[in-house]
RNA sequence: CGGGGCGUGGUGCAGGGGUAGCACGCCACUUUUGGGAAGUGGAGGUCGCAGGUUCGAAUCCUGCCGCCCCGACCA
């Protein structure tokens, strides 16, 4: 194709440019990418298979970590009475306006309407209450993987979407100290390990501000994290309820000493809205950057032509991968054209290609190619195997800094809530909390910035980090 | 709930009273194949729904439905 004055167009980009519209280059990556698409229903999601494969990866990941704390799992119903939200005060109206009500079953009006649960404090604690008669029933740690369903108005793919996948913790312990100490440890234990070690994304973890508080917890902790475009996204929270639900479902336990008292609770979750962040937090305008740890799959090895011996090659070279534990595919679609297939890789953000094609294969060779920086490099059939564990190894760690660094790099110390309303056009603001009061925090939350979190400096004072948010 | 827009092959769009079109995708064959392949031949649409006007409606009129965007609202 020419121009009009003869030079050849330039092609048009696969996908529209971060810098130049992030959140059409987000749409066009979730597509492109086949992560999802939406579902019939407005604000519903479809997730593609590889959107899936991702999402059963940080399951195994936060599944591990959250038994490693104690925690089993189980299943408890979608379906709620209305009545039981209604039993904490404070609960209910911060869920009232999202949720979504059956108000008929079985070709019948329902006596009493029953709730699509938006999470499940309300139907778990009814049988807590029943579950815990004494201390010897404490603590008591559950864990559900469920979709839930918040009624969004203004949806988008992964990040708020009315339905949704997640897991959700609930505990019940004899003392607040304990409880206190269990929510942090699955803050960090659970959600920031996961988050930076296997998604290589940093966070900064702090206290919910009260106005940002889960409705019905008494202290609520936060993992943020920052995108590549400078806004925050809550990877995952971790509440103290006090006795709140304790009271209102009655779970009492009969302590040591003879004595009937209220148990005091957690609860957690993290969501799919973690591979919006995967997504937001490496990709690039070629598409994704999966950090190896979480890939589906780490290495793809493509048949570039299929003269000889070469397709034989290439599947040995990928079962001696698969033998030494990576996660690897063959994609021996040579009727596909070599560039297309290669685009389509780097879409999904496979961390390592290896070419091997004639030419390679004459000189003993193969070509590795990294997703993260975009370098091929020629190596020695012999040593492919080891080049692909320490590249993958690499990866991780250079996705991890590039983002720590971008981060770092981007928290502006600001002393009012003017200079950190600046800082957020292009990042985080680390402010005193003590800007806050006498309205800061609505003077912010009025112009499109938000408190992410509240946390201690060195010195013992409170700060705030204040940021666009998603 | 206010303001604006759009409903036409799988996707994205054009057409605006007289045979339903284009691009991409899909299927087949051939030639290709190392960074988005090309040629040839095919398949695929009761033009959102219901009425109305007309010899004739995708097109004009009325009503309805759905979706999108911007506000408002919100983990």
């Amino acid at each position: 194709m020419t121009d009009a004055t003869g030079a050849a167009a330039p092609k048009p980009t696969i996908l529209r440019r971060q810098r130049n519209d992030f959140p059409g280059w987000y749409q066009d990556v979730v597509a492109k990418a086949e992560l999802a698409e939406n579902g019939p229903v407005r604000g519903t999601m479809v997730i593609r298979p590889y959107g899936y494969a991702l999402w059963e990866r940080l399951q195994q990941e936060l599944d591990l970590r959250i038994k490693a704390t104690g925690a089993q799992n189980a299943y408890f119903p979608l379906l709620i009475p209305e009545s039981y939200l209604h039993r904490e005060a404070q609960h209910v109206a911060g869920f009232s306006p999202e949720l979504a009500v059956v108000t008929h079953g079985g070709g019948k009006k329902l006596e009493e309407p029953v709730v699509v649960r938006p999470t499940s404090e309300t139907i778990i604690n009814g049988c807590f209450a029943r579950w815990i008669h004494g201390h010897r029933d404490l603590p008591l740690l559950i864990n559900q993987w469920a979709n839930v369903v918040r009624w969004e108005l203004r949806p988008r793919l992964f990040l708020r979407t009315t339905e949704f996948l997640w897991q959700e913790g609930h505990t019940a312990h004899a003392s607040e100290q304990e409880a206190h100490v269990y929510a942090l440890r699955i803050l960090t234990e659970v959600y920031q390990d996961t988050v930076e070690k296997e998604l290589a994304i940093p966070v900064v973890t702090g206290r919910k501000t009260d106005k940002e508080r889960f409705a019905g917890a008494v202290t609520t902790w936060t993992c943020e994290s920052m995108m590549r475009d400078g806004k925050a996204l809550q990877m995952g929270t971790s509440h103290e309820l006090g006795q709140n639900f304790a009271k209102a479902f009655d779970i009492t336990f009969t302590d040591s000493t003879g004595q009937q008292r209220h148990v005091w609770q957690t609860s957690w979750g993290a969501s799919t809205r973690l591979i919006g962040a995967l997504v937001m937090a490496h990709g690039d305008d070629a598409g994704l950057r999966i950090p190896p740890r979480i890939a589906p799959v780490q290495a793809v090895v493509i048949l570039v032509r299929g003269e000889g011996d070469s397709a034989d090659r290439a599947e040995a070279i990928t079962s001696d991968l698969v033998r030494a534990g990576v996660r690897a595919i063959l994609d021996r679609r040579i009727g596909i054209p070599f560039g297309r297939r290669s685009i389509e890789w780097e879409l999904k953000g496979i961390p390592v290609r290896l070419e091997v094609g004639p030419r390679e294969l004459a000189a003993g060779q193969v070509s590795l190619v990294e997703r993260h920086c975009s370098r091929k490099t020629s190596i020695p059939l012999a040593s492919a195997i080891g080049s692909v564990s320490s590249a993958l190894a690499t990866a991780q760690e250079l996705l991890f800094d590039e983002a720590r660094e971008r981060m770092t790099g981007r928290i502006v110390v600001a002393s009012d809530v003017e200079t950190a309303l600046e800082a957020t056009q292009a990042g985080f603001a680390k402010m005193p909390a003590s800007q806050l009061t006498d309205g800061g925090e609505e003077w912010l939350n009025a112009r499109g910035a938000s408190v992410r979190c509240l946390l201690p400096d060195e010195t013992g004072a409170v700060q705030s980090i204040v940021a666009r948010a998603y």
